[in-house]
DNA sequence: TGAAATACGTTGACTAAGTCCACTAAGATA
DNA sequence: TATCTTAGTGGACTTAGTCAACGTATTTCA
């Protein structure tokens, strides 16, 4: 089970770096990736909250952060309401970065799931949801 | 899609990392645990069968095999018919490690898939397996 | 058959990812 | 108020991943 997991997301990995020229201008890497499609996932939140999601240590979170703001793709804002948190969330060139980024892991993860059927792939999707 | 397959891959990554020192008596970490995974669901497989399998760089997989060989727990044979290739399976040692290593690892993977039910769970290893 | 192309593995050099710990500052507790 | 907890930062380190060059063995096929 482990080993099919890991599989398939080396799977993805590898095959987003084949055409990472086509859409990754900003070069955001795999882990600058994930971070862009957990922010468009779950809008303005927390690092802590982002760190949480994405099962990673905050002092990770912490510079991917800054990598990307570096760059102009997410924004850093002091919560009004704790002193202590900083809410992030995606600039405009994020949301844009973010959308051909969706897209070419669409088209590759629609590769890897070309031998179940598009049902079998919602069922497959709707499990994984249960889980996590 | 990929952002659930990252959360429970980091998931299962980080719960073996609570308790790998219940049972890394050899320190393999999680590479050298997906390898010596992969060696007991494959059996004796050339290097580059393995760097297929595990969808790693080549050069990875001699680092890994040759960081699991100093401690014992895979052995590496040149092939009898091809001179190029080297053929890699555990050792009896080797077999100990992945044996208490998958326990460790099905137990996290219970905990994980808790929310589902063991029909569910059946069908979706075989959908993974399906995919990969 | 012999030269060129291809395949397997190794190594070097580098970048990215992950871990662990100590620390600051802001809240919560009591 | 003194203490405890929580959010985030930074340092130091280990592991993982990438890319290109190289040596050697095998195909290919002119």
């Amino acid at each position: 089970m482990a080993l099919m997991f890991d599989r398939f997301m080396r799977s993805i990995h590898f095959g987003l770096q084949q055409k990472a020229g086509d859409f990754d201008r900003k070069s955001v890497g795999p882990g600058g990736g994930m971070l862009l499609m957990t922010l468009a996932d779950a809008g303005q939140v927390s690092q802590n909250e982002l760190s949480r999601r994405m099962v990673r240590d905050k002092s990770q979170m912490t510079r991917m952060i800054q990598g990307l703001e570096g760059k102009g793709l997410v924004r850093r804002e002091n919560s009004t309401s704790d002193g202590r948190v900083v809410m992030v969330s995606l600039t405009a060139e994020g949301e844009q970065v973010v959308e051909e980024l969706l897209e070419a892991v669409a088209d590759v993860i629609g590769d890897l799931l070309a031998p179940i059927s598009a049902n079998e792939t919602q069922l497959l999707k709707q499990l994984l949801s249960r889980i996590v």
